[in-house]
DNA sequence: GATATTATTGAACACTGTATTCGGTATCGA
DNA sequence: TCGATACCGAATACAGTGTTCAATAATATC
């Protein structure tokens, strides 16, 4: 890739990032990302089709780089809700969603966040159904497992929302015991 | 009020929601409602200073139907989960949904559904926190009450969401069941 | 039933934002 | 150095929003 391209495009990303920490998605327009990136309009629309692709890329980035990280060997076998040898997968996640990388935290919180928790909730499905065997749960047993596997992951982001709307002053520790306790 | 107030006012609200259960708000444009409710251009920013108000008060028409069927004496002092006398709260709600008033399911589904169930939630929320005396649940000891008020009634939300995702193909008795052994 | 009031119409308008085009310029890789 | 290509920027077509106003129609009230 050439190096105008990666330098072009992490600009935007850079400019539409901080712009949605600041305002809903709806109301960015092109041209105050061009402004903020510093990139001529014909640029702009060489790299994204439209608004709603720099979106959709922007998203697939950031959780991609998200669950890559629970993804390693070490951690994939650990149990979600609770794990002796170590964090457990949500912990994992919290403490690095806490690191705060790329402003991912801004994206989910606010009035505009649906199409991150939607990311968010996707990537969790798809995670908890390939630790499916993990689970010995009385619910599994229960519950349809759609159902149940829907309120896992559902209760999970909404629980980061909760954690995020009010500033974060509990651990990483602590919202996950929480979590275990809740679900 | 006008009977040709009246008349308009219904004409824009049926349109409109007829459209909401196609496309997504951000998609209808104002000249498709116009067209639809066979209205004038004036006439409808003289009724909705914007198309964003036009959607916040139509949720909040619907939504005020929804809870005012639930703060009837007879059933308020009823418990949310459970009820032997009746149906409890939630299965009431669940059994409003399914008569399918005013589309109002249409419009929770789909893609664009965000706002819709924000206002259902904020709601839950009043509800709950309304009838706190009735828990004596082992969590509400154990968890932060915002964080387990708000966890009830995110999975509220969620169970309706998953069921109108599903095609609402169980009873309200049976999803009534799986929420309150979720939660 | 006559009349004053008020809602509606429809067309024209300014305005904002999107997405495309294209000739010229700067930067890159080899 | 040179060919390729990414970028610029200005112009442009286009779609949607929200406003205005004089003419018209429906309504409430007396």
């Amino acid at each position: 890739m050439d190096r105008r391209q990666k330098r072009t495009r992490e600009a935007i990303f850079q400019a539409f990032t901080g712009l949605l920490s600041e305002k809903s998605f709806e109301k960015i327009t092109v041209g105050e990302i061009l402004e903020r990136a510093d990139v001529g309009r014909a640029t702009f629309y060489a790299h994204f089709e439209t608004k709603d692709f720099l979106l959709k890329e922007l998203c697939e980035e950031l959780f991609c780089h998200i669950f890559d990280s629970v993804s390693k060997p070490e951690i994939q076998h650990r149990h979600i809700f609770t794990c002796e040898e170590g964090d457990s997968v949500f912990l994992h996640l919290l403490k690095h969603l806490k690191n705060n990388d790329n402003n991912i935290l801004k994206l989910l919180v606010g009035q505009n966040n649906e199409l991150f928790l939607q990311y968010f909730k996707k990537g969790l499905l798809r995670l908890i159904k390939s630790q499916l065997s993990l689970f010995e749960e009385r619910k599994s047993t229960i519950l349809p497992e759609d159902f149940w596997i829907n309120h896992i992951a559902s209760t999970f982001v909404e629980t980061v929302r909760w954690w995020v709307d009010h500033g974060m002053k509990e651990s990483p520790e602590t919202v996950a015991e929480y979590f275990s306790l809740a679900v």
